[in-house]
This record gives structure tokens, sequence and C-alpha cells, in this order.
RNA sequence: GCGCCCGUAGCUCAGCUGGAUAGAGCAACGGAUUUCUAAUCCGUCGGUCGCAGGUUCGAAUCCUGCCGGGCGUACCA
């Protein structure tokens, strides 16, 4: 049961009687702060009492003799300013552990309001190498998607790779001009991504030579032009316009510097290729590489052979490596349909947004312009290729026929806010304005120098090797605790199975448990760490208390036959049973804003609990029998919470570690 | 220039829709083991919540301005 949800509605009932704002002020019963205050408080007596003009303890009274809880809690409590603090009955909290231990689903409270969301996560570029902020996106995902299942919605996820775009004209060019053949025969895959790499550097270098520069130069004269000018009229009489004069000086001096950094910047990176040895004796030959990329994607959607015979020979390959990486994640979707699927769709949709009235066209590119935003939404190119605003429309007119949505989210790193915000607002423009659109924005992964997380070679870090190194560091943690036991428990097997839990766990609920929308430091040291909130620690509480049942032998299916011996007596007893009661609410937390930390920072709680419980409540050697059954209910309950939740975030548990 | 996000303890981060004395973990210091996994637990130390105003019975949270940082800003995704 929601606990929380059936208390707002019993105040709803009982507020109704008072004012008419009733839901809004019911939503005002929150979990308690402070344990001493019990175990639920409402703060609606406060702001009614405003509206009402009465005082609010006054208020409070009415509302407790209104309000009809009494077979949950015992007396509220009129604390404060007015502050109503509840405190559960043992026996309902008992009633409700009896119910969730003999549910199937742990009695979860299912959404009021069944819906239909559409999922889109992970959507690597098949060409590019995936990295870690992929892993972010496809772990958040994840986590929604099962969190919302459990909730009873029906979730589609989709997974629109990139499997058509720029990056595959950079492969296609680099297979033509530099391709390794005998690399190719045996290592296909990674010679793909070498080419990407390398050409990406020729295109990012002539970009910055030709374009990028010039620009900066012309910037730095202008601004220094504008300086000058400011120098010159020096000779204000009134102090606010020299205060204002100064403001305009300094605003001018600082943009200065900031652009002379950037061209020191620019310039470092142009000499750094030239004096790279395999980049400088290329870039005479492939000066207009840029150009001669689009080309090749040009060539490859207009339908040229070659170029889509190496799409579909290079394609299978790619799509295999990053299923490798999905399988070792534990990932599937319901759909992988990426953006050469809706290929034969764009013309239509810019046709129809044309036909609509909604189409621009401005030097020589079709946009949208969008009320609000300075910079247009190009649907397709002058050059007459469309681009990802293009697809991405598509996408939304096939999801929105083929399965119905009331919602459609995009798991997508925060620097594309804009591009979803045009997204949105050109579909509602379109007509899909019965759907609600939502861009569940992440942040970036730092390196512990908090630049973006990268190798020292500069590359972004490949995510195979990331998760390698995990697990390395996690076997070596493993057989470090086992071998300092008096008897070592685990066998080599068992230990390498553990490290491949607890090694991808760390890295999974590292990003989950912190706010997706902050950027975090990513730190394996951090992250495998015992203590605080980890997977380590987690599964290292599940595999406690599932060794209780290992040493007392006992089966823990045949003991929820027992439930009537269950009872509360100890604190940490009702602490724990409190905590394991709230599992429901956490996970409508997690599915109103779409952010999983509420569900690790809900485990971690219940875990911090089981700690204390554990610590103050001895199970097996419990002094009387029935004591005994009823903690050990209390043990099966809590390792299938955890385990559950766990679950739930795409994080496997272990036995023993 | 414009737009979005961020600024909380020495470090890494929570803090839900405004609620009572701002919380964790690490680090530092002290304690607990004949007891179910001590990979643990308990305690101490540590904060003018970037700054200044405002709204409110009540502000880390909402509003305005400023300072500092990140990202984005027309044919990449």
């Amino acid at each position: 049961m929601n606990i929380l949800a059936e208390l707002r509605s019993r105040f709803c009932i009982a507020l109704a009687k008072l004012d008419g704002s009733a839901e809004q002020l019911a939503d005002m019963v929150l979990p308690s702060q402070d344990a001493k205050f019990g175990d639920y408080q409402a703060n609606c007596a406060m702001p009614l009492g405003k509206t009402l003009g009465k005082p609010p303890r006054e208020i409070a009274q009415q509302l407790v003799a209104l309000l009809d809880v009494a077979d949950l809690c015992a007396e509220p409590q009129i604390a404060g300013p007015g502050f109503i603090n509840l405190r559960l009955r043992d026996e309902f909290l008992m009633a409700q552990i009896q119910q969730a231990l003999v549910a199937s689903d742990l009695g979860i409270t299912p959404a009021d309001q069944p819906q239909t969301f559409v999922l889109d996560y992970s959507s690597p570029n098949v060409a590019k190498p995936m990295h870690v902020g992929h892993i972010r996106s496809t772990v958040i995902g994840v986590a929604l998607d099962r969190v919302l299942r459990a909730l009873g919605h029906r979730v589609i996820s989709d997974n629109h790779i990139g499997d058509w775009g720029t990056q595959f004209g950079m492969i296609i060019y680099g297979y033509k001009h530099f391709a390794d053949q005998a690399a190719i025969a045996s290592h296909l895959v990674d010679e793909l991504s070498r080419l990407y790499r390398l050409v990406n550097q020729l295109v990012d270098y002539q970009e910055t030579k030709n374009r990028k520069l010039p620009d900066i130069e012309k910037r730095i004269v202008d601004e220094a032009h504008c300086l000058d000018r400011l120098h010159d009229s020096t000779e204000l009489e009134d102090p606010r316009e020299r205060e204002e004069h100064a403001k305009r000086l300094q605003s001018s001096e600082n943009t200065l510097a900031e652009l002379r950094k950037e061209l020191a910047d620019m310039r470092r990176k142009l000499a750094a290729v030239e004096g790279d040895p395999q980049l400088s004796p290329l870039l005479a030959d492939h000066s207009a590489i840029g150009a001669a990329v689009l080309a090749e994607t040009a060539a490859l959607h207009a339908g040229d052979a070659t170029n889509r015979s190496l799409w579909e020979r290079f394609l299978p390959a790619c799509l295999e490596s990053m299923n490798e990486i999905y399988r070792r994640l534990g990932v599937t979707f319901d759909f992988t349909l990426g953006e050469s699927f809706y290929e034969d769709r764009l013309a239509e949709v810019v046709a129809d947004l044309a036909s609509q009235g909604l189409v621009t066209e401005s030097d020589g590119a079709k946009c949208v312009f969008l009320e609000g935003v300075d910079a247009p939404f190009i649907v397709q190119k002058s050059d007459g290729a469309f681009l990802y605003a293009t697809t991405d429309l598509a996408t939304i007119q096939y999801r929105a026929s083929e399965w119905k949505p009331q919602t459609i989210l995009y798991v997508v790193d925060h620097r594309q806010s804009l591009h979803f915000e045009q997204l949105f607002a050109t579909a509602r423009k379109w007509g899909f304005d019965q759907i609600r659109f939502e861009h569940v924005s992440f942040g970036t992964v730092l390196g512990e120098d908090g630049r973006p997380f990268k190798t020292r070679s500069g590359s972004a870090v490949g995510l195979g090797g990331l998760l390698d190194e995990a697990i390395e560091r996690a076997h070596a943690i493993v057989s470090a605790n086992d071998d300092a036991r008096e008897s070592p428990l685990l066998s080599p097997s068992e230990r390498r199975q553990i490290a491949e839990r607890v090694g991808i766990g760390a890295i999974k609920y590292a990003d989950l448990s912190h706010n997706r929308t902050s950027d975090y430091v990513f730190s394996y040291d951090k992250m495998l760490a015992m203590q605080g909130n980890t997977a380590a620690y987690m599964q290292y509480s599940y595999a406690r208390v599932r060794s209780i049942f290992a040493k007392g032998e006992i089966n823990a299916e045949s003991l929820r036959g027992r439930v009537s011996e269950l009872g509360i007596q100890h604190p940490a007893e009702r602490a724990l049973a409190l905590a394991l009661l709230q599992l429901s609410e956490a996970l409508a937390r997690v599915s109103t804003d779409f952010r999983p930390n509420h569900l690790t920072a809900y485990l971690y709680d219940l875990a911090s609990k089981y700690s204390s419980f554990f610590e103050n409540c001895p199970v097996l050697k419990a002094e009387t029998d029935k004591l005994r059954t009823s903690r050990l209910l209390l043990c099966d309950l809590t390792a299938r919470t955890i385990g559950y939740g766990l679950q739930l975030l795409g994080i496997e548990v272990v036995e023993r570690m």
C-alpha cells in the first residue's frame, strides 16, 4: 500500500469540509523529516488558517476532529504553529507487512491511471564508439522503464540509434581513403572506429582552420574596435552614465580576453594536428574533407550503390558490437528503430509541415521559426539533405500512430535541451498537441579533474574498457576481503561472478544515485566503496540478510505461511517495518519526475534501517521461537525489497560476497 | 549578446510541492567484535546553503539584481 497516498486521500475528505482547494492542501501531507515528530506530518493548517482568517492551531484542531484515520494512526498530535503529526499504529504496520509478505509483488500500489509511455533512451550513433555519456542515458532509461512497468504502465522502449547521419559519411570517406584492408577483414568495428576518429579529427581541423579561426579573428578585431571607441569617449558628466560606461568597458575587456583565450586554444589544437606525424601528411590532400563527407552522406541518402552497399556491410557489425555492450549491461529494447527506418518518410514530413504553413525558407534552408526562440528549427538543409530534426519529427509521427502514447520520454543529455524545446514546440504546432513530451535530461559525467570524463590520451573512454576496469577492481576487492577471512567462503568462479555484478552494479548505481540533472564526478574508488550510498553497500546488505537464511538453513518461502507470528517490539524493528512499507512511495516519486535517485535514496535508507536492526535484534538467537520467526519474516521482506529495488534499477544481487 | 542549467561541510553529493534544529558518505578524531558477513555499526568535529534585496507565519527551496562556473545558440547528432 502507498501509505502516503492513503493519508492524503483521508485528509482530502476532511479538508473538503473546510475549504475548496482540498486536493492541493492534502498534498501537504508528507513523511516526517524527523522521527520524533512521528511518521507523517500534515502542514496544511497554516496556509488554511491564513485563507480562513483563523489561528492555524484552531484549524488543526478542527481538521483532526474531521479526520478519519483511526484505523491507521494513533491520535494525531498538534505541534508548533499547527503541524499535525501522525504516528502509524503498530497493528496497522503489522497488517501491512503481512500483506506485503504474501503478495506476489511486495504489495506495490499501482498507478491510479495507467498510461502508455514511449521511452526513448540510449540512442547511440552506431558509427561512433559508445562512451560514458551513453551509459548514463541507458542506465537511467532502463530504471525508468522498469519502474514505470512496475507501477502498471504500458512502456514501449525504443532505441533510436543514429545509423543514417553524417557519421556514416565520415566512415565511408575514411574507408575510401584510409582503410587498412587487413584490419577491415579481421577487426571491422575497431577499424571503423579508427577511421571515424581519424576523419573526425581532419574535419574538425579544416573546420577550425577555415571557418572558426577567421571568424574568431574577425570578432577580436571588432571587439578591439569597440573597446577603442569606448576608451575614446571618457568625458562623461553624469555619474550614472560614467558608471554605465565603466561597466561596458569592463565587459568589453572581458569579452576580448575570452576571445583571445579561445583563439589561443584553437591555434594550439591546430598546431597539435599539424605536428602529429599521422595526421599532418594528410592535411593537404584532404583540405575539403568537410564538404566531401557531406557529399558521401548525401550520396548514401540518394541511393548511391557503392555507399549503400558499404552501409549494408558495416551496419550489422556495428550493431553487433553495440549489442555486446547491451548484453553485458543486461539491457533489451522493445524496438530498435534507428534513423534509417524513417528515411523514406522525411520528404513527406517537410511537405506536410509546409502545407500547414509552418515552413519558412531562410538562406536556402527550410526552417520552422518558433516564438521566443532565435535560432530556427531547420528541417531541410540548403543542399536538400534532411537532419535529425526531420527524423525526430518523423519518429514522433510514427510513434503516435503506431502506439498512441500519452507521453514520450527522451533520455538525452542536457546539451540538447534547445533541440528538444524546438522539437516539441514544432510537433505541437504540427498537430501532436495531445501528447506529453518530456526531455528527461541529464548532466555530464566528469573526471576527477572536473573536466568531462576522458582517458589520458584525450579520447572519450570506451564503454567496454570502463566495464572491464570496474569488474577488475571489484574482483580485487572481493578477493582481498575473502582472503582476509579465517576461512574464505568463495570459489574462484564465484568471485568472478560477484565481481561482475558488483563492478557493473557500481557503475549503474553511481549514475542512478545522483540527481540526473547534475553533473557528477566519476570515481571508481567512490562507486566501489562499501560505505555510503553505493551498489556494493546495497548488495552487501542483501547478502548479509541472505546469510542468515543460509546459516539457519531456513527456507524463506515456507516461512511465509507463518505471517501471523509477526510482531513489532524493538524500535529498530518498527523503523525497519515502516521503511519496508514505503517502497510504493519511492516508486511513485520516481514516476512523477523521472528521477531514479528517489529509489536509490529509499533503498539506502532501508539498508541503514536494516543495519540498525541487525545490530540490535538477534534473529537466529532470538529469545523465543515466535520472535525468531517474526524477525525472519522482516529479514525476508527486507531481502526481497532490496533485491526487487535493485532489479528495477537493472542491478543484480549476490547471495554471498 | 541572448537562452538554459548550476553554486549546500575540506572533498563527493542528497535535500521531493516552501515547513520545525540544513542531511549522508569520505577525510580527521574516539568507541563497539567469546554474538546471525566488522566489506559493519555507534559517537565527536565540521555549514553566514555564492552575495544582496524581496514575497511569506515560515525560504537552501519561489521572485529580482549582482558575482562565479558549465552548456547551448542556422544547416552535426
